[in-house]
DNA sequence: AATTATTAATTAGATATGCTAATTATATTT
DNA sequence: AAATATAATTAGCATATCTAATTAATAATT
């Protein structure tokens, strides 16, 4: 086989798997996965304004106003209108929800941190090299496809 | 930063990446990410019943039925009761489906596979062994997670 | 200053996903 | 033949996601 589709085979292969991990936390913490996607997101920037998560995230904000529902009915985020610009709505993790992102979702990552580590030094370079590679062609294929669109997102992953 | 967290990093790029890739297609094609999910597994394998479609993409039967009905309306996908066995309802692609599925979603693959095979040789080879040990990586931490869980699910990513 | 435009978030309404439980039809076993 | 198992569908529910319309607040313009 081409080396190119052994990677796009393995590539497919790796997608799946941290698909089906995500919806196994999800089971585990009776989150749903877009919701944990918002919680990393806060937990990664503290404070996000609504329309700020829905940028990071590619989706409308209408979208991340019903999410955000579901997740304050749970007590999992608080939401704080702003006082200096009061159109806007500070989104914040809650103490409980803080709580719940230390269990199940690192729990995975250690997993991987820990075999990751096992690997000799060189092999750990490599492949971080190659995910760069990876990530650079795929970033690249996008901008081929959407050639005028979101610079911001350029920027983001280029810091 | 830690190798490890590198890696963590790329690999949520990338991940989110092709996510951005498939919602792309999705509008292109009028085709939803699941639904086309559903079509490329039946390009790969010509004939499936339903039930092994559910298997193949760990989903619900339930939850595959409603997606072809959709297929179905839209006359991407035939289903055909067996003959042998009418308990069994074989799916496979219409010639528009088939038609569909030559156009937008092939295109963004050729355009990694072009970026791909602009690389020199060693470095094709380094990226698809770093995908390799991430993937068996990824599939290791899901067996510590459900340790007794589907033998075929393994079987079937080892052979 | 008053009007107009822009921005931020929500609401309303629609379609799609995905689940569990129940149902229907066919095959297999005892 | 009766009981059990299998394949697919249906029904009913919660969630996700979109577009369009609405509300509220801020910024810009005449």
């Amino acid at each position: 086989m081409e080396n190119s589709q052994k990677a796009l085979v393995l590539l497919r292969q790796i997608i799946r798997s941290t698909d089906m991990q995500d919806k196994e936390i999800s089971r585990g913490t009776g989150v749903t996965p877009p919701q944990l996607m918002v919680m990393q997101t806060l937990r990664e920037n503290t404070q996000l304004t609504s329309g700020e998560l829905a940028k990071e995230m590619v989706l409308t904000q209408a979208t991340i106003t019903s999410i955000l529902d579901r997740l304050e009915k749970k007590e999992l985020v608080a939401r704080e209108r702003g006082k200096d610009d009061k159109r806007k709505v500070w989104v914040s993790l809650t103490d409980k929800g803080t709580e719940l992102m230390k269990g199940a979702p690192t729990t995975q990552q250690d997993i991987f941190v820990r075999n990751f580590e096992d690997m000799q030094n060189w092999e750990q370079s490599m492949v971080v090299a190659s995910l760069e590679r990876i990530a650079f062609m795929l970033n690249a294929q996008h901008l081929d496809a959407a050639p005028l669109l979101d610079i911001g997102e350029l920027d983001r992953t280029q810091q």
